[in-house]
DNA sequence: TATTGTTATACTCTATAACTATA
DNA sequence: TATAGTTATAGAGTATAACAATA
């Protein structure tokens, strides 16, 4: 029953989503509607197709999540400059607010990690994700592509 | 715009979530009802209650699951030996046999991790990860006891 | 009285399909 | 004809509250 190494990812995966979870609490935001606002921190000013593509959902499920914050100004929709069927979404003010909060415990987040191991071990660590990164990436890309030619 | 260790643990939990949607495309599991499962094989027969707290959802929520893999013939509801008012649910052949499927899943998963990288850096990342799932548990058993006190 | 599981209700995330306005 | 976003509909996960049967 010795935790193998894919155990200890998943349980630190599962640490992660109770901490975000306990963050969000008494909140309007959700994982979906925060990953809406980092993708926004990220790009600046996008359209609703721009976030779908991001995030890889539909276009009809970033009109929910653009709804919600919207309603509770986080982001706002503008009119696009060129293109009259499509709206900019952009952060508000209080949306750079909650980004600016959300980044800076992102940093303190990852400053107990780096604080929880040796400098070696960090760097180790490092290196070893690196690799298990690629290796997964690598997987994934496999196997969607078998998916695809079965299509 | 570089990657930190926090930036790095996240990919891997998208990467892990992809594989697990990408495995449950076309079947009647979902993450959700394959936890059920997963605490099923290690419990055994249990109530409902029993496996509500074990995943730390409301015994509502189990309800549905619970009828969602038993409708698919995964588990089965038995009526508890001295307990009129539970049920005991089991595992079936067939939820026995995926579950059988899965582990072999997990096994050559880990398999893969273990592969991608070097017998140092194996040992080095598994020390690291316990390091860091120690603080992070710290951290998360500290934030839940101030939000009691607070209550 | 307390506990087990269910019905009732509600909110969120997600998807597909049909539709409107615009390109 | 194609694209941006919405309405319509549906399934899944989650929660609280009220209730039945049983402990």
């Amino acid at each position: 029953m010795t935790a193998t190494l894919l155990d200890k990812f998943l349980t630190i995966s599962n640490l992660f989503q109770e901490d975000m979870a306990r963050a969000f609490a008494g909140t309007p935001l959700t994982e979906a509607r925060v990953a809406v606002l980092w993708t926004l921190a990220a790009q600046g000013p996008s359209t609703q197709q721009a976030l779908a593509e991001a995030l890889s959902v539909t276009p009809r499920n970033i009109s929910g999540l653009v709804d919600a914050l919207e309603s509770h100004d986080y982001v706002q929709r503008t009119a696009h400059p060129t293109d009259r069927r499509a709206f900019l979404v952009a952060l508000t003010s209080a949306g750079e607010k909650a980004m600016a909060r959300m980044q800076e415990e992102h940093t303190q987040l990852n400053a107990e990690l780096r604080d929880a191991v040796t400098p070696e071990q960090h760097r180790a660590l490092e290196e070893g994700i690196d690799a298990i990164i690629a290796r997964l990436t690598a997987l994934m890309t496999e196997a969607q592509a078998s998916k695809v030619s079965k299509k």
